[in-house]
RNA sequence: GCCCUGAUAGUGUAGCGGCCUAUCAUGAAGCCCUGUCGAGGCUUCGACUCGGAUUCGAAUUCCGGUCAGGGCGCCA
């Protein structure tokens, strides 16, 4: 007989039904004659009866009873029955299939299993084995209900999203895999080619030039869920291969994009939250940011912001100050209001704050305790009245309030205060669970320079519309990221549609013209011919889901993840390939430990 | 490349230089049990990541390796 229901969908309105249920036997209870099994699928669990003293007429025990003794943990099998409401007082509130159970008339094993490495079910956290052995049996992970739901709330995600674009008129294209190596960004994967021995195609790390020449052919709303790929070390929020909501549009401006992203998003939320998600986004200037939270991604779910007392405190004769001030550092901090810190923060833990800064690159940190006497510090002596009193208006000081002050170089103090406000959030519980808050990182730089080499770097990537002079120091970009929570989900921008601006660009990073030939003369070329004005944007799938889902890793929402040396424990990838693959690319493969390269060539 | 954390039965864990023939739970195997629901009871099985060092004695301390995770660098 074929399936009936599901292990999910089986109410009280069914009784009396004859059904065919099958699924994973995930627990059972054998009671010495009586036995319960809970039947599992992707939709549920439903409780199978056999009763050796109830047996539905025409059903035979001996056969049922012996194919019980196979229905071992996580076998498959199907079972055809009798649904009946279960014995008064016996109901499963916690089960919405509670209410009935399924009297078994045949039962036999589709697949017998062996017995699974750990244990399955909804098991609390504390009984869920390591990931490495997860990974391994990553087929039985996903078994889990946990899995289950999170690559299901993911295929949600998605399908809104694309129920979205396609309404706003955008198509979906593929773009090739098999591409161009770059040398920009990050490492590319490389595949070598057979027909071409000594040459390589690189797998893509965005679609980028492809989708900006889809908008050259005409496409005008282009999307698709791309799967990117580069080949660097991996974090909890980054894999070598993951996938991106690629958009991309034509005859639009920054402001075109970003709307478009805040329907996108208020219709996910509708589709899946049967909530409004307030929109538009606020924005937040790349400067307020880094000044006012030390990050380009800030978490703007708390306050703690960084404030600055460069001015106020310049004349005070306190040696360090003065002499960060005079090679022109700043003196920033916090002032964690004794409502915040409540009475987590003891002299213990400012030692362990001071060590954490130390850690971090700065030289140290001052601080101070505001009492009712006024503002208590073995610093205090070096300040007049008038600068403290200055202070505590800056810093809105009153009774009971801990301030964290950071002295030193510019970028090092706003890194390290972004740093320790991520600390000081965590540790004192300042993150409201539950919320879901976005912002536009906006007013972004074109260029950012390496301060050791110098060398100037595409903020986001070469492809960005200047918003000013090129020449200009401070030269911006119509770049913009879309934050989540202190996450980057993604960055978009305005496209160079000229051809000889994007050549500048490309010489300023210094790219030699032999090179923007080689490497960029198509893209130039296709610009060339009436580019429209275009610009997108691409969502880091991946990372929302996991966000939305409060998982601490993006493996927890990619069915089949490498692990951190970018492994795939469940089919051991990376792997040697035979010696006759090799010579057939015309690919020979030396350890490089064992050779002197000098003397090959 | 670097820093940090960890590694004990299939799984999750406890473990003060000698009370370790290593704890508990779960699992597996066997037995008992007719209304349970990660059922219960009894019995059995099953482990100190590897190599060195210190020591009378090391799961425990130290050094090195391996593996795993977090982070820095890297990720235009």
């Amino acid at each position: 007989m074929k399936r009936t229901h599901t292990c999910g969908e089986l109410r009280s309105s069914d009784i009396g039904k004859k059904v065919c249920m099958q699924g994973w036997v995930r627990f059972s209870r054998d009671h010495g004659g009586v036995e319960f099994i809970d039947l599992a699928d992707a939709y549920g669990i439903t409780q199978l009866v056999f009763d050796p003293e109830d047996i539905a007429a025409g059903a035979d025990r001996k056969a049922i009873s012996a194919a019980l003794k196979d229905f071992t943990r996580e076998s498959a099998v199907s079972v055809d029955g009798i649904v009946r409401k279960r014995v008064d007082g016996t109901e499963d509130p916690k089960n919405r299939t509670g209410d009935v159970e399924v009297l078994i008339t045949k039962a036999n094993v589709l697949n017998r299993s062996k017995a699974p490495p750990f244990e399955l079910g909804d098991q609390k956290e504390s009984v869920l084995p390591g990931e490495e052995t997860r990974l391994r049996y990553r087929y039985l992970d996903l078994r889990r209900t946990e899995m289950t739901e999170a690559l299901r709330f993911r295929h949600r995600f998605i399908s809104a999203a694309r129920e979205f674009l396609e309404k706003n008129g955008f198509i979906e294209v593929e773009t090739p895999m098999l591409t161009k190596s770059t040398p920009e960004g990050a490492r590319d994967f490389i595949v070598p080619s057979r027909v071409h021995p000594g040459t390589f195609y690189a797998l893509p790390q965005s679609p980028q030039l492809f989708k900006q020449m889809l908008m050259v052919g005409g496409i005008d709303r282009y999307y698709q869920i791309a799967r990117c790929f580069r080949d660097e070390d991996s974090r909890a929020d980054r894999q070598p291969e993951f996938t991106q909501l690629d958009m991309e549009m034509s005859f639009v401006e920054p402001k075109d994009i970003q709307d478009t992203i805040e329907g996108l998003m208020a219709h996910i939320w509708k589709k899946i939250y049967s909530k409004e998600l307030k929109t538009p986004f606020r924005r937040i200037a790349f400067t307020e940011a880094m000044n006012s939270y030390g990050s380009d991604k800030p978490d703007l779910r708390y306050g703690l912001p960084i404030i600055h007392i460069t001015d106020i405190v310049k004349d005070a004769p306190y040696d360090i100050f003065q002499k960060i001030l005079s090679k022109g550092g700043i003196i920033a901090g916090f002032n964690v209001k004794a409502e915040i810190a409540k009475d987590k923060i003891g002299r213990n833990d400012v030692d362990r704050l001071i060590d954490f800064v130390k850690k971090n690159g700065l030289g140290g940190m001052t601080w101070m305790r505001a009492t009712k006497d006024g503002l208590d510090s073995n610093i205090v002596k070096y300040f007049t009245p008038e600068i403290l009193s200055e202070l505590r208006k800056k810093m809105d000081v009153s009774e009971g309030d801990l301030l964290l002050l950071l002295a030193g170089p510019v970028r090092k103090v706003l890194e390290t205060g972004g740093i320790l406000r991520r600390k000081l959030a965590e540790d004192l519980d300042l993150v409201p669970p539950g919320t879901f808050d976005f912002a536009w990182l906006v007013d972004c730089p074109m260029f950012e320079t390496d301060p050791a080499s110098g060398k100037k770097d595409a903020f986001h990537h070469p492809f960005v519309m200047p918003t000013t002079p090129l020449n200009d120091e401070n030269a911006g970009g119509a770049s913009f990221d879309l934050i989540l929570n202190g996450n980057e989900l993604g960055s978009g921008s305005q496209r160079i549609h000229d051809p000889d601006v994007q050549r500048e660009v490309f010489r300023m990073l210094g790219i030699s013209e032999e090179k923007i030939e080689t490497d960029f003369g198509f893209f130039l070329e296709a610009l060339g011919y009436g580019a429209p004005p275009h610009g997108g944007i691409a969502l880091g799938i991946d990372r929302v889901i996991s966000i939305l889902l409060n998982k601490e890793t993006i493996r927890d929402v990619i069915a089949f993840p490498k692990n951190k040396k970018a492994q795939s424990l469940l089919d051991g990838s990376p792997q040697k390939v035979d010696d006759a693959r090799l010579e057939e690319l015309q690919i020979l493969s030396v350890a490089i430990d064992d050779i002197d390269i000098d003397e090959i060539k």
